[in-house]
DNA sequence: TCAATTCAAACACAGAACTTGTTCGTTTTC
DNA sequence: GAAAACGAACAAGTTCTGTGTTTGAATTGA
């Protein structure tokens, strides 16, 4: 079990259990106490958790969105996937808008040799991207939430209101027939529509953990999307669904 | 001799002959052939120079600002001890616009743990600050140059004319009391001077080497200035005449 | 207050990762 | 076509990173 196996770990029991001893982590473990402690100290700094004496409670309130230090390490070959597939969708030449998420980094990384136009709302997808000497970088302004690496506010909005863009590239955190593609929070809604209203074609990069979730920032029905990019993870009745819908969709 | 003082020769030879050979490096720096051959690679792919059989021709423009891979190396030590105190410059609750540049990133580590709301002009500084819990951290939109990490161009502009910082903290490229502040190219002219429009105070934050240089594209007079941070390689006469000039001047 | 527990700094160690040099077959140059 | 330059692959040495142990200080709860 190695360092991510245990972050992992205690990020799980942290909520189901709402905290955590040192004692009980290091005997499921298998490592030192010490060890453990480093790990706590380790997710106290990227706010995951405060520690108290033998332990740590958890920061992450239930049904929010966890930060971007836990979500980058979950389904990781999933989203190198997704992202590779959405690169294939895009021609060079192309404006691109890419949303915040880690999924979309790594459409980033994809595009990062490419001749393109990108504007990131994520400042992970901006380090990937500035480095290239083939892409055009624009970023939006925008507020930059501690914890978060997302632009986000009315000045993100405004500037997505001043671009048009061949494809934007989005994020989500749940996916239903339903009820529809949803975000964890309002703000982000409105980025999104934003960035849907300034894009001919809006492709939706969401792995198949993401279908059947409902989360509480509603951004619109699933019939709004021109092209679906998940995992092998998604059920053959859920993609027949989403296609009824007159969405594509590319399983990889 | 290590890898960074290598690359600094190369680099030294380059900017004075244009071109270097393998052989020779490989004699003045008492490294492999091979070694030299993977330095230069590594250089070509920063932009530095190209290739060529036997050796690698310059593509630094003479005049022209090296790239940032090459300048975060110079005068290292004055740079932190610079951005330290223009740190102390800045009290908590203030807005603060920071210039690009790698004397400027320095400032943003040392606002780091602060309770301040920024605005950087270069990702570098971004990417520094968007770990920290406590800064408020706005984004200005804009282009980002590849191989620059700053944002520029009318995008940037709009961004500054739109906020008003209490301290804004620029770079730059030369500075002397008869040609006053001068910057490499003129679209950086254009953001500084939006810059120090938006703000009430006006720190410089320029080590020593600086001092007596003129470059192409004219900031202002040393007049238009607050605050002057320097390191102690300033003389003492330079520091008298930009006092004169009504700078208060520091030098750490 | 005391005893038990927890904590964290310091050192020690193993393995990983990086740097460098050498070899050798291929490519380039003249 | 010969000499030089190249770069891939391997080997050796180094540094870095993660982990465990020790030990004295801090915290907790009786």
């Amino acid at each position: 079990m190695d360092s991510a196996e245990r972050m992992d770990l205690i990020v799980a029991r942290l909520r189901a259990e709402g905290e955590v001893s040192v004692a009980e982590l290091a005997e499921l473990t298998g490592h030192s106490e010490m060890t453990i402690r480093r790990d706590l100290d380790h997710l106290a700094d990227k706010g995951v958790l405060r520690r108290v004496h033998g332990g740590a409670v958890s920061l992450l309130p239930r049904g929010q969105e966890p930060p971007y230090a836990i979500r980058e390490r979950m389904a990781v070959d999933a989203k190198k996937r997704i992202g590779q597939a959405v690169g294939e969708l895009i021609s060079d030449g192309q404006a691109v808008l890419l949303d915040r998420g880690t999924t979309v980094v790594e459409v980033a990384r994809a595009l990062a040799e490419r001749h393109v136009t990108v504007m990131p709302l994520s400042l992970q997808a901006a380090a990937v991207l500035s480095e290239s000497t083939t892409v055009r970088l624009l970023m939006p302004g925008g507020e930059v939430r501690s914890g978060e690496l997302a632009m986000t506010g009315p000045l993100t909005e405004a500037s997505l209101a001043a671009v048009r863009f061949d494809t934007a590239v989005l994020s989500c955190c749940g996916l239903s027939l339903a009820d529809g593609v949803t975000a964890y929070d309002l703000a982000d809604v409105a980025i999104k529509r934003a960035a849907m209203r300034s894009a001919q074609q809006v492709v939706l990069a969401a792995d198949s953990t993401k279908i059947g979730q409902v989360t509480m920032g509603h951004v619109g029905p699933v019939s709004d999307f021109d092209v679906l990019v998940t995992d092998t993870g998604a059920s053959d009745d859920s993609v027949t669904e989403i296609r009824a819908a007159g969405v594509a969709v590319h399983r990889v």
